[in-house]
DNA sequence: ACGGACACGTGAGTC
DNA sequence: TGACTCACGTGTCCG
């Protein structure tokens, strides 16, 4: 490809910044066009392929900062910059939020709560979540629990236990695999769900005005 | 600059995709130096300045994405894209616990509360303010709380109200005089406070274990 | 004209 | 080898 003689009339207002120009003229000059072709028409292809992916790939980054623009307080026009910097404050604002919130819930409450939620960390390439779980105390409880974990392959890396007048707060720290991190939260707050529905049904009138939350527009 | 000869002598092997090569084969081959030079001295000048720019530009947006990559559960080699996608996620999933956390302030607590703040924000010229009450639920509250803000000519915007186990939380969105604003906040602190007075001197004792609330050093 | 922000195509590297 | 990501320099548009 190097050191080529070049025709003296060859016009030179072609674009030397694109390569294309470059592959064309050696397309079109060389006198063993058998041979040749084949090898620049792949090369051609490859390098359509490379260009289309290379698109592709900045269409998807793209796409997911205009996902980020919409959660965030900012119109469509910020910097990628400005609005990288946004995600970053923001991220470490919610982050230090839940951290503090979550600390307070140790003792259990008069309604029934679960929640699942991930705490960011990792433990040896798994993700760490907390899980919470609230509601009337029962013999069966731990066991049921146990078995939940255990089904869904989470390894538990703390639990804290509560009673206080026949109410119970179940706090864990479990660990899931990365790679099903996501189902993982939902399958654990789905199986809590049906483990407190099974408490619940038999006295749900009780806590039943739990629920009980009105809304009254005055003026 | 175009359809100039060239030199047949000249080394082809230079890089066609560097246009820096191309300016300097024009800055040593033309002629009439002395003119030419100054617009060509300026054009480097500028196609430097781009560069550097532009690369300041991508350093600025990688040090955000290697600042999120420490905010993340991921580790230093994973794609910007795959990257970008987790910080989405990350940011809905906080964005969700932080609202369903906040929803819960409009629930009853088991403390007597009062609070009053600017939110900033004002409409046609009021100023705009939340004000938040927690206490034993009793018949004769909202009748005193409606008394109270019309004595203070206070404009209800909105107001929320919420039960639970015997206790009431009621958040309102009230708009005060611009010139009064000031006065208006204490005098509404102060009422609002001689209302729950009147409230807990009967039956303090009862929720004096409400407060008994810790906080445990998790991790 | 100047600088900032963007999309693009391309060379280089990795797996 | 191909499929992939990244950094780079460039052309271009806008304030």
């Amino acid at each position: 490809m190097h050191h080529l003689a070049m025709d003296m009339d060859m016009d030179m207002n072609m674009d030397m910044g694109n390569p294309h120009h470059l592959l064309q003229f050696l397309h079109t000059t060389t006198t063993a066009a058998t041979a040749n072709n084949y090898y620049q028409d792949r090369a051609l292809a490859a390098m359509n392929n490379h260009k289309e992916a290379e698109k592709r790939r900045r269409e998807r980054i793209n796409s997911h900062l205009d996902h980020l623009r919409t959660l965030l307080p900012c119109n469509s026009k910020t910097d990628k910059a400005s609005l990288l910097a946004k995600v970053v404050e923001r991220v470490k604002e919610l982050k230090q939020q839940t951290s503090e919130i979550t600390e307070m819930e140790t003792l259990p409450s008069e309604s029934d709560e679960i929640t699942v939620l991930s705490t960011g960390g990792d433990c040896d390439g798994s993700l760490v979540f907390k899980a919470s779980l609230c509601c009337e105390d029962r013999s069966d409880l731990i066991p049921e629990l146990i078995e939940i974990l255990n089904s869904l392959h989470l390894k538990t890396l703390k639990a804290e236990m509560a009673t206080l007048g026949g109410r119970t707060r179940n706090v864990l720290l479990v660990a899931a695999d990365k790679e099903h991190s996501i189902e993982s939260i939902h399958f654990l707050q789905n199986s809590l769900k049906s483990l407190l529905d099974r408490s619940t049904s038999t006295d749900r009138s009780k806590r039943r005005r739990a629920l009980d939350r009105r809304l009254l527009p005055l003026t």
